[in-house]
DNA sequence: TTCGGTAATGGAAGCGGTTCCACCACGAAA
DNA sequence: TTTCGTGGTGGAACCGCTTCCATTACCGAA
């Protein structure tokens, strides 16, 4: 057996006695192939080995199905959540999904390219990522199908939620359960060009809370608003700051799930309960969430992949998709991280725990936990205080 | 202009009256081209809006350069770290990646038939996802680049740690720590087949623990070992029976952070400080093990799938990759949910509690948190005893 | 002037399929 | 017997590129 190269159809053919036509119609379950002829062709293929190339058949037929998606922050829960949801319909309408995990704007600019300089796959769905101007306009002079999750594109089929109405839901349970100082913990937001793109999520979320202060009469006080890089971390340093205040926040409102982790973490370094001291809200809704039983704002995550896919399957079949913006639903939902100011405060004492908790966290922050000697068993001293996941009845 | 159909590199070449040839040169960037030709064929380029067809291309040049990755709950923390660790990799060698994310073995079975049967791709990364004699005995036939991560595949390159010196390790860990009982909670493993893959990681880590009690010379208690499916949900329910036992566990070692999220919850929910009255040990060191200073084992995870990435991409460069197996480290990385055990514990107050919350476990398992009503607020009672993310100092 | 040698280029021959059209039997209808 | 379908089948043309070989133009060396 001359196995040198792999087998092609036209081995096939040969070997079985018939036309590479017949092959064809035997591998694609055709229906006007004799019995007879298609046990045998299909004996001679086990026998060879032979494996159809896709790359052929689809450079053939014009048709490759395979979509790109391109993420930021793959491992971040969100977006994973979101990006599952997508595979499943991708999968289930039988496109290849390739993804692409834009960790820094240099790498989704180099993805970008990628995809439009070469026609490598049917269409793509881009999520909670901002491009340039120039770069939407490159993507639309190659006509390339694209839909957006979670972010808006001007003349691009999207699905996004409203997220100033996210921060102002979030403002108003807060409200209603009778706080009045309430902080907001948020990312910071480092503008890559002058482009318009503007708004990320965070930034609306926290205008949001804007309005709901606003409208229920509330100064607003701007030391109240914290903002930093993304990450539980870099949360719980905002909240030490928070906290440490003269006269610190009820309430803190922020602007993902991850954050509240890292709020929760500084409340309880700072020795404050939660949520009898202090009440923390969410956006989100991962399932992380419910199990620590974190109030929350939920969006449809997982969904909002779904409905990206299904609306660039339509585009690829040709349909229109409308209305070009998608809006999904958001809803508070209260567990057990909020509830009503306590009655009264003593500014004395708060401050005292105040100033303990910022020196431990600066302790902290100095050495971080991941990269430690690599003995068989680390007592890892950083982290100091000991975290515990807990519930009360 | 006519536009009927996409524009072909012909069209470009009859467009800028030179040959086939040339726009093929341009467009590789090949150097042997007059400098006033490539210039003028790039603007023909640009005015038609030619994309070159990545199929074509890879079709005539005879390699794509594309792999797939097929992975089991896309959505759990360690999967995707592993994951993204990967796509690094790829993404930096120049090859797309498609992610088959199966939930069930069936789909399991279907991307492996379709990855068999046709060529589709270059090659293939198998995570945490053991996979049936046939199924193997498929892809060694159609001879595809395969390597594994986090499975054991004969004949396979494979990325592994060592479960069962893991479940050592965080036993020992606990019995150098003084204690005696110390329960397990891990993974039920409904077998899909009669095929030998055997173990899974939470039974190899069980394995490792019963080791570590063996050479304790201590007496294996049977009803100290809780199997279930996996999650954080079923972690808690399990944790709660152990715990309910006339004689609870001081310890639990659990093999997962997810799984380890429940047992922190249970504890909670039955009134125990962890670690003063029950000690703590996941096993994976996911990001969130770190933020709420759980003991574990770390394993590492990211890394692994860079190493499986390099190897299938050595593997594709022809290249002999050994050993087969590759073991990555362990480490135990205490961090504040194990101590020593409590010196004294009165039997009597200890059921009644474990009595209560047992009882509270059941309301809440009938309802689950997701699926509510879907009104703008929504107080969830379900998860009724509030969770908080809790650091001692 | 003749003769390599070289840089730039044109274009045919693949790559491995799909598809369409021509063709062949063969049985039923005329 | 002739005439049509009609189910099976063979195979050329084509999908859009890369690649290699042939060709041309030009230049310096003999």
């Amino acid at each position: 057996m001359r196995n040198s190269r792999r087998a092609t159809i036209s081995d096939v053919a040969a070997a079985s006695g018939v036309g590479v036509g017949t092959v064809s119609r035997v591998i694609n379950g055709a229906s006007n192939v004799r019995q007879a002829t298609r046990v045998h062709v299909l004996k001679v293929i086990d026998q060879l080995g032979y494996r159809p190339s896709h790359l052929a058949a689809a450079l053939s037929r014009g048709t490759q199905r395979s979509v790109a998606i391109v993420v930021p922050h793959l491992t971040r829960p969100s977006v994973v959540e979101r990006l599952a949801g997508a595979l499943a319909v991708l999968d289930a309408e039988g496109y290849d999904t390739v993804v692409c995990n834009a960790d820094s704007p240099a790498r989704r600019d180099s993805f970008l390219a990628r995809l439009t300089s070469k026609d490598r796959t049917d269409g793509v769905i881009i999520m909670s990522l901002p491009i340039s101007q120039p770069q939407l306009a490159a993507v639309r002079r190659a006509s390339i199908p694209l839909v957006a999750v979670d972010v808006t594109l001007r003349g691009v089929p999207h699905t996004v939620i409203d997220d100033t109405a996210g921060g102002r839901l979030a403002t108003e349970h807060l409200l209603s359960l009778g706080h009045k100082r309430i902080g907001f913990v948020g990312d910071l937001v480092r503008r890559m060009t002058k482009s318009t793109f503007g708004f990320t999520a965070s930034e609306r979320r926290l205008a949001g809370y804007r309005h709901a202060l606003a409208a229920a009469g509330l100064a607003q006080c701007q030391s109240l608003v914290r903002l930093g890089p993304y990450g539980a971390a870099n949360a719980e340093a905002l909240t030490t700051e928070l906290l440490a205040l003269p006269e610190p926040p009820t309430a803190i409102f922020t602007s993902s799930d991850t954050q509240a982790m890292g709020v929760l973490a500084a409340a309880d370094r700072m020795g404050l309960r939660v949520p009898d001291e202090l009440s923390v809200v969410g956006f989100d809704d991962i399932e992380l969430a419910a199990l620590i039983g974190l109030t929350t704002v939920r969006q449809p995550l997982e969904q909002s992949g779904v409905e990206g896919a299904r609306r660039l399957s339509a585009l690829l079949r040709g349909e229109q998709v409308t209305p070009l913006r998608q809006v999904l639903d958001l809803q508070v939902v209260q567990r057990n991280t909020s509830t009503h100011p306590r009655p009264a405060r003593q500014a004395g004492s708060g401050r005292a725990v105040a100033a303990e908790g910022i020196a431990a966290a600066e302790r902290h922050y100095r050495a971080d936990g991941r990269g430690m000697p690599r003995a068989g068993c680390v007592a890892s001293g950083h982290r100091a205080g000991l975290a515990q996941l807990r519930r009360r009845t």
